[in-house]
DNA sequence: CCTTTTTTCTGACATTTGTCATAACCGGCT
DNA sequence: AGCCGGTTATGACAAATGTCAGAAAAAAGG
């Protein structure tokens, strides 16, 4: 019997994904959680197999309980499950040393098939991701960066100067950078498509 | 018997409730789409008592449809079902003539209910919507809204301008006025909150 | 018909933004 | 030791942005 705990702050798709898991006679879902914190402390109570994670949920994200799970060497082996298929989420994923990462756009048997390799200690990486997005690093310096998210909140380049410590022209020339190295024409222009990309996470 | 369509584009989703749904011995799913065309056409060959309907969908939006629906004199009672407590959905949905409006955090038990209860000619809206949402009107002129939508994908005031025929120093007044009217400081920072409240759709 | 709102526009102004050149400092890598 | 990339900074300049006052025509509502 596999043990799993599912953490998806949808309860529609949180109870759905349950109960149909449920039917599957080698599977058993020991936990359901609806943020991050409620999971991590499943995880460390329960002791499951394996945990289906859905990365952005309240409190904690998918790939920051990966993360925990990484740094205290915790049993469970954990499959991200998320409706992005963003560059940046899935490295961080790859580096946080997750076994599985599927969309919310592959079926249901896919996925119980999917929690059965992983108990098996095989991974499994959605398809497309595995190819076309390794070589998709973001362009950004760690600056650069920092200084875009403060902008994606709607700050002027004033104010992040203040919060990082930064002089106003330096900022200035981040920003510029960003743009550039975004293929950008304006600030707007260069958030969408870091947002996209899952940079500024 | 409750003869229903299902339209989602996410297919664990989409696939999860057909199986759950199909499990009430009341309900039956005739049909299953993952876009708005197909939905539609859907509707239209198979005539169904209910449909239950994503907003965000490829093709065609569950807005789009429920309007439709209403224009076309459909004898289908629509129910929204989505992830967003949106204002400007829910206003939409009102308008459209929906029997429903229910969010993706609800359980699957709640939704078959609701099935049930718009089959028998009652609405079911989410509870906190109905209350809190209906104060809160977009303050943009048609003329404002139309601005934002086009500096939230990035593009300059002249070229905005230009689409709209408008001169520079129109838009820019707009602009300003959409600013002021949404008590955001800079352009960013108006867009995040006219996206979050659903005005810009 | 009168009033109000919306739409449209202009001009003026201060500020912000984006670009570019230039330069110093530091840490790694070869 | 020398080079490269990241960090930090300044100054200068053009362009874009945001604010304000004022004004006229059209549409909507009473």
């Amino acid at each position: 019997m596999i043990r799993i705990v599912l953490a998806e702050d949808q309860k529609l798709l949180r109870g759905a994904l349950a109960t149909l898991l449920s039917l599957e006679d080698d599977i058993e879902v020991v936990g359901q959680a609806e943020n991050g914190e409620e999971v991590m402390s499943m995880i460390q109570q329960y002791e499951p197999d394996v945990a289906v994670l859905d990365i952005e949920m309240p409190l904690k994200t998918g790939l920051d309980i990966a993360e925990l799970v990484q740094k205290n060497k915790l049993a469970v082996r954990v499959i991200i499950l998320t409706t992005f298929a963003r560059p940046g989420y899935f490295q961080r994923a790859m580096q946080a040393g997750v076994y599985g990462y599927l969309l919310k756009d592959t079926g249901s048997e896919e996925l119980a098939d999917a929690i059965r390799r992983v108990y098996d200690g095989k991974r499994v990486i959605n398809s497309e991701l595995s190819l076309a997005v390794w070589d998709d690093p973001c362009p950004l310096s760690p600056r650069e960066r920092e200084v875009m998210k403060l902008a994606a909140q709607g700050l002027v380049l004033q104010d992040i100067g203040a919060q990082l410590f930064l002089s106003y022209g330096t900022v200035r020339n981040y920003m510029s950078e960003a743009i550039g190295k975004l293929g950008a024409n304006t600030r707007i222009e260069a958030i969408d498509i870091a947002r996209s990309k899952g940079w500024l996470d």
